[in-house]
DNA sequence: CAAATACCTTACAAAAATGTAAAGTATTAT
DNA sequence: ATAATACTTTACATTTTTGTAAGGTATTTG
């Protein structure tokens, strides 16, 4: 029950786009620097939300990416069931059986039941969160060590 | 963001137990057949849930398993932490850094600090959740059909 | 005590997820 | 046109997760 890699990493490769605002434009070059990782893997990420729409492709020499929507319009569920599908598995049945054609608990089963529920939950909470959110609260993060400003060094130095 | 094969079968093995209550008790090859998976499969988790202190084993010709606390005693959350490890991983930082040393977010990381809130809001769910809430919910999702009562069959029966 | 039963442990095979590499295609600048 | 740049695609290597196999240990029954 955890954020995959491809979630987390995906994720993390948007927000870069989202902070330059649907105008600005960034190489994966340079996404995958921001963002501590290889090359390569920015480009499959980044290639994955190209296809899911999230982000736009530019090609040749001055190419890059850029988000396709406001980052305010653009809610956490969505990002995360574009890079690792459904938070609850479609065909969940048909693969977790065990040694049997078929799950034996289909129709009566709490578990199923309880595993919607949480689904939903988890849901909730991601499609409340946009990008944009993200990056606000990590501006407050940020802003209290640049609490004193530069210029009044000479003032409160004494 | 799933939950892994460990932590659902995990968990529906346990489930088995938990309807047979503290006193009672079942041999792994009965809860295998239960849950349609193969006996060493329902072994391998079994063993992770007694080393956690869900379960206990009873060794010998008439051996078994049985749940080591009433099922309305244990949780969701303890249930899915012990079988797949904490929601959130601990060295998460430390695991997932692309190329460099370390993340480049450790400090200032509005992801680490939204997954925290979400890894919060899962857990306050599964915490909500005990094993006889399921058991419960699974026994109304039966009962309509018995709804009958079979001493009442030759009085309704004109 | 010996045989049968059932849990225990370790090792291994298979599958899925993760991350890398390389060759290809499109665009721009010279 | 040609070279340089940057996205695109496919294939592959690595790692992790999932599931199986086999031999060992403990307890009961005769």
């Amino acid at each position: 029950m955890r954020m995959s890699a491809t979630e987390e990493y995906g994720l993390r490769c948007l927000l870069v786009l989202a902070r330059q605002g649907t105008e600005g434009q960034m190489s994966v070059a340079d996404i995958a620097e921001a963002e501590g990782i290889s090359v390569p893997y920015a480009s499959k990420l980044l290639a994955i939300m190209r296809q899911a729409g999230l982000v736009t492709a530019v090609r040749g020499r001055k190419g890059g990416f850029r988000i396709r929507r406001e980052p305010s319009e653009i809610d956490l569920l969505e990002v995360i069931t574009k890079l690792g599908g459904p938070l609850l598995d479609p065909d969940h049945c048909a693969k977790r059986t065990g040694q049997l054609e078929q799950c034996i608990h289909t129709d009566n089963c709490s578990v199923h039941d309880i595993l919607g529920s949480l689904a939903g939950k988890i849901a909730g909470f991601l499609a409340g969160t946009t990008l944009n959110d993200l990056i606000e609260k990590e501006r407050l993060m940020v802003l209290p060590r640049i609490d004193r400003r530069p210029s009044d060094a000479s003032q409160t130095q004494g």
